[in-house]
DNA sequence: TGCTTTACATAGAAACTCTATGGGAGCGAC
DNA sequence: GTCGCTCCCATAGAGTTTCTATGTAAAGCA
């Protein structure tokens, strides 16, 4: 049996949508399916927290929309990275990897070296 | 010089309290001097966030608390993990390990295998 | 006396993610 | 030709977590 989907994102759903983004121009549900594969099914985005998320994004300046139309013949708001995002995807990796080698040492780390 | 402290714990505050508290009673400062140190000073717990949070883990019966006297004889509290605790601690660095893994996974991910 | 460190604690705000819910359009099956 | 499924967008509201700000108090040292 296949282990359970990990649900909250705790902080990393930003990143992993501007990553999602950083190859060209994808719809918001695409955004989803990506992540899901990418994890290979460890972790999911619900869509009541992908929009909010998109749209915060979009105000910030990090990710730019544009209307279009999908590979199936949809309405779809397509998004892609601009240059302020992806320096923010380059500073929320680099922020992220030092914080999770951090707490893969606390978690092999002895009792107390005082 | 140095890397900026981390503060934001993003959901590990209490995977890394109950490991802090899993080798014996310790008081709550020490908890938070533990955590700077096994994470090589990259993490750091606001007080703010420890009292509360010793509270919620005590609440659920995860630690157990002790009225003692530190190193320095100051009035304490102690914290122990209690067997619930223990169980709590190794499903949560399970989970944990595997959300860091999936999102290193997704960091490293090609664009669209679909 | 006054400063620093240790130690505990709470109130309130801010941020994030989830649950729940809704709508609409394309497409294939029947 | 309509039923249902998948695709695609969206918001409101709630819950949890963590932070900032603030307060208390005692030990120890200069």
């Amino acid at each position: 049996m296949p282990e359970p989907t990990v649900e909250v994102l705790r902080g990393t759903l930003d990143m992993l949508i501007l990553k999602a983004v950083s190859w060209g121009p994808v719809h918001g549900y695409a955004v989803a399916r990506w992540i899901e594969q990418a994890t290979n099914d460890v972790l999911r985005i619900e869509e009541g927290s992908l929009y909010p998320a998109l749209h915060r994004l979009e105000t910030r300046g990090w990710i730019a929309a544009e209307w279009g139309t999908s590979e199936n013949n949809r309405r779809a708001k397509f998004y892609t990275l601009t240059p302020k995002g992806r320096a923010q995807l380059r500073l929320e990796t680099a922020t992220w990897t030092r914080f999770a080698y951090a707490v893969f040492a606390a978690l092999e780390a002895p009792p107390q070296t005082t």
